[in-house]
DNA sequence: CCTACCGATCGGTAGG
DNA sequence: CCTACCGATCGGTAGG
């Protein structure tokens, strides 16, 4: 049953926002009283980190993968991005989760986040500056500031999905498509002018 | 009056989002009585709309600068950029504001939205293909998508630039500049490999 | 522009 | 896991 709360929960709180969300809400959205629900999450912030920290979980878990990709193929920047990609694909409610974590103000939880990221910030952007050293990078890249960048664009590109294929029109599955197919190109061009693998 | 009460608001409904902002809040802000705010503003919704019709306001007396500096310069883009950047950096609530409006769910508020960027989309990416056809820029980039993957970038990149600088470390204030720095040349990288302008 | 007040709902508790 | 209930606060109104 935990998990089932949670589950809405994320749903919930992706949409709707921490304030915008009531344990009410959360009740009725799994077929409980607000009590019951008082009784596996004691306050309506545990409830919350119990969601951000299941995002946190899924991503540590998809990380062999990425980090599998990494190491791995031709173009491996082009690896790693499909995994990123296919992670927030997979449940756009993820993206939308840690945006309202970020904007939402609480100190505590951006402090959360930023200890998840920092290791993978010094991790990245050392790969970036050894591509530089290797000349297969623009020299003009700040391997930092580009990291944050990425990852800023990456999660509130998914985030904006909904709308951005809204905007762009269309069928919206090729709409989502054309602009996720954008998104990973900037990317890699931002990085390097041509594609890494070379002629096949 | 009026004014006091929007630009409290204005500030609290970026940092708190809508939910999370009470008139209460807004009335102490302002130093007033909870009724003397819905006695200029009849509910909270009208306040909020009230918001977001200001930032949009001052987004088109911004236009003039931004299309003035689109046809004159050596590097149009850039200048472009540069007034955009001065937009948010000047005021960093309106792109938290707009990112809240975004992704705080209410369909209505999105359309309007969208009916102030549809316009901007077709001209911009006019302005690409255009490009392209004078081989100034790449020939694999989407327009529509690259102007909607640059617009979501923007937006967001400033709603997290506090976030962003914190992760990044050191003096917040060159942290930041770095940040705008990388972030506009990922956005030039992303359209053309090299500056428009040549050497001067 | 304020005081006084409204019904509804908030997060959470008591007790079983 | 539920019913019954708590004080606090919500957006908004009445009346001046």
């Amino acid at each position: 049953m935990k998990e089932r709360i949670l589950e809405e929960a994320g749903r919930l709180f992706a949409t709707r926002g921490y304030a915008g969300t009531t344990v009410q809400a959360v009740a009725d959205a799994v077929g409980l009283a607000k009590p019951s629900v008082i009784y596996w999450y004691p306050t309506k912030k545990a409830l919350q980190d119990a969601v951000v920290d299941q995002v946190l979980l899924e991503w540590r878990q998809t990380l062999p993968r990425v980090l599998d990709a990494a190491s791995s193929g031709a173009d491996r920047l082009d690896n790693v991005l499909g995994e990123v990609v296919w992670f927030f694909s997979q449940a756009p409610d993820r993206a939308r989760l840690l945006t309202r974590v970020v904007v939402d103000d609480p100190t505590e939880l951006r402090d959360r986040l930023q200890g998840h990221l920092r290791p993978w910030l010094a991790l990245l952007a050392a790969y970036v500056r050894e591509g530089q050293q290797a000349g297969r990078v623009r020299a003009d890249v700040d391997p930092e500031a580009w990291v944050i960048e990425v990852v800023i664009l990456l999660i509130s590109s998914f985030a904006a999905a909904e709308v951005a294929a809204g905007v762009l029109g269309g069928d919206p599955d090729s709409a989502r498509e054309r602009l996720v197919g954008e998104l990973v190109r900037m990317i890699k061009r931002s990085l390097h002018p041509e594609p890494e693998g070379g002629t096949p």
